[in-house]
DNA sequence: ACTGGAAATGTACACGCGTACATTTTCTCA
DNA sequence: TGAGAAAATGTACGCGTGTACATTTCCAGT
């Protein structure tokens, strides 16, 4: 019977069958347009992608590709309504009121939704975020075994909840060094390599002035344009200044010197976002909210070794 | 009437539409799997994946991200006959047998399918492609108006059509500037950034050996790790060697000395190939087969200076 | 051989929309 | 005011599957 009809060709209409069970079968994924202004890494977005991507074949689910472009409105729910998807995965989200009101629609119709890299203070949402601030703690412990004690810090806007994980790993690492916490070390650019370019003469102030004899970036691209522009201003990495990135991208190796790097897994990132969402979207309960930490990694290079420490 | 149905907040359902449309309404892409084993640079895809989303997302199409495992039986025809999608668009397709097989069956069910940055010999599919013919092309009459004489090439694998055009290209500059073809001056890798690594120490003997003063590479991932490998033998591009990529991507930039490469426009080879392959679909009739160039600009960096050709 | 229950098979309907066609209403012009 | 055309509204059905329920078949136990 089953045979006979693959024998004359039959192939179940996907079409039909989503219309009867009323589901759509696919996961949707929520990204913000990143062509030219590349805002965040593609290495970041493409290992995250590839993580649900697998992950959402494993458990028969297709992945459908939302692109948000920046200044449109953030209506997540409708895609809900109109049964385009299932459930869905948010990435490069802001804690802006914009968004956290779409989420909040999100939660208050009990459409499965998930989060990645990106928390909200005083919300229960489901996230899975890699556990920054201990990255940035690792950076500090790492920079001060290394003898610095001039600790300097640049981040990324306020509105990626990553961005205050970080400054809190950064913060807890001076404090327990007995090392004083000094705002006026503290930059912050935007996580393109362009504002870590645009911040190399105050940094360069910073290290000329004694102030600061090392810097933690929060990711590397900002790290990279820092580079650069110190290396136009006569500061070397690794010499004058120790730099630490974060992300362990592909260029973190292809610097000179190469850059020590905060290792986050994205893939894993990615595959446990869409695991934990698809398990809460089986079970058609209304999702329990849960916040996932994964572990991150010091990758040690030569931006960070002891060089300049180990002469004074 | 209809503000009537607005106002009990009737939103039509996606599904039902689709269903009595008999059209998925989605454009599939297919992309071969790419974590960890950077084969591809995440920089290619998110740019072509950015122009195909915006354009079909202009178009009222949604895009549904297929992955292909490496060694995955390639089955795309299934994808039109469960009516998952109603159209797709193949990127990092190879020309292997089991490809050519795959695409012929969709051509033989008519079923509208368009190629980036891949074409078949003999074969009249939809293609979208960078003239990367030109580009090498460029590339090595740039090196030698820059005064090099010794031009040597780093390809990819031969189951890409771009690494014969670029081949070409290659050939063609030197036949123009009358210097020979020497195939033992061309190296083959595999995009990789190790592979172009585990090639400079054959590199470096051309280079020690006065046999060859510049390199064109067939991307920038080689080129780098080229620069890299070549470093630790004491070869320094830019002064023993000129090194050109191609992709003009991120990293391009933050190498030292920069990398001159050759850009190519991603973002619209992702528009052109979703723009046309959705002109196609809507009139139904068999798509008529196209190939599109899109040209390639060279930008020149520090990497491709005149410094030591000068000095001879 | 008869009964009871499990398994296999058959049947009818619903899902929510598009569409074609029938019906009604509105409008135009004589 | 009425005829005719044009527009608006109403109605019925089909799309291909899942599912619940009715029916039949099968088989074991007595």
């Amino acid at each position: 019977m089953i045979e006979a009809a693959n024998k004359l060709g039959y192939v179940p209409n996907a079409l039909a069958q989503r219309f009867a069970l009323r589901k759509s079968g696919n996961l949707g994924v929520i990204l913000p347009m990143l062509p030219k202004v590349n805002l965040f890494s593609t290495y970041y977005f493409s290992e995250v992608l590839s993580g649900i991507g697998m992950t959402a074949k494993q458990r028969g689910y297709d992945l459908l590709l939302l692109f948000r472009e920046p200044h449109e409105p953030r209506d997540y729910a409708s895609l809900f309504r109109t049964q385009k998807i299932d459930g869905c995965i948010i990435l490069g989200a802001q804690d802006i009121p914009s968004e956290r009101a779409a989420l909040q629609e999100l939660r208050d119709g009990e459409y499965p939704f998930c989060l990645v890299n990106q928390r909200f203070e005083g919300e229960a949402f489901c996230t899975v975020d890699a556990d920054q601030r201990m990255g940035s703690y690792h950076a500090g412990k790492h920079l001060v075994k290394q003898g610095y004690r001039r600790i300097g810090f640049l981040n990324g806007p306020a509105e990626y909840s990553n961005s205050l994980d970080r400054l809190k790993g950064y913060q807890q690492a001076l404090k327990e060094a007995g090392l004083p916490y000094n705002p006026e070390h503290v930059l912050v650019g935007n996580y393109s390599r362009k504002s870590g370019y645009g911040l190399a003469e105050a940094v360069a102030k910073l290290v000329e002035s004694g102030e600061v004899d090392a810097v933690i970036a929060a990711n590397d691209r900002m790290a990279i344009g820092l580079m650069q522009g110190l290396k136009e201003l006569g500061i070397r990495i690794g010499e004058h200044l120790a730099l630490v990135g974060c992300d362990d991208s592909d260029v973190s190796r292809m610097t000179e010197p190469p850059l020590t790097s905060i290792r986050v897994p994205f893939y894993e990132v990615g595959c446990e976002a869409a695991s934990r969402l698809l398990d809460a979207m089986t079970e058609n309960e209304p999702p329990a909210p849960f916040e996932i930490k994964l572990p991150v990694k010091l990758i040690e290079r030569a931006s960070s070794q002891v060089s300049l420490a180990t002469r004074d």
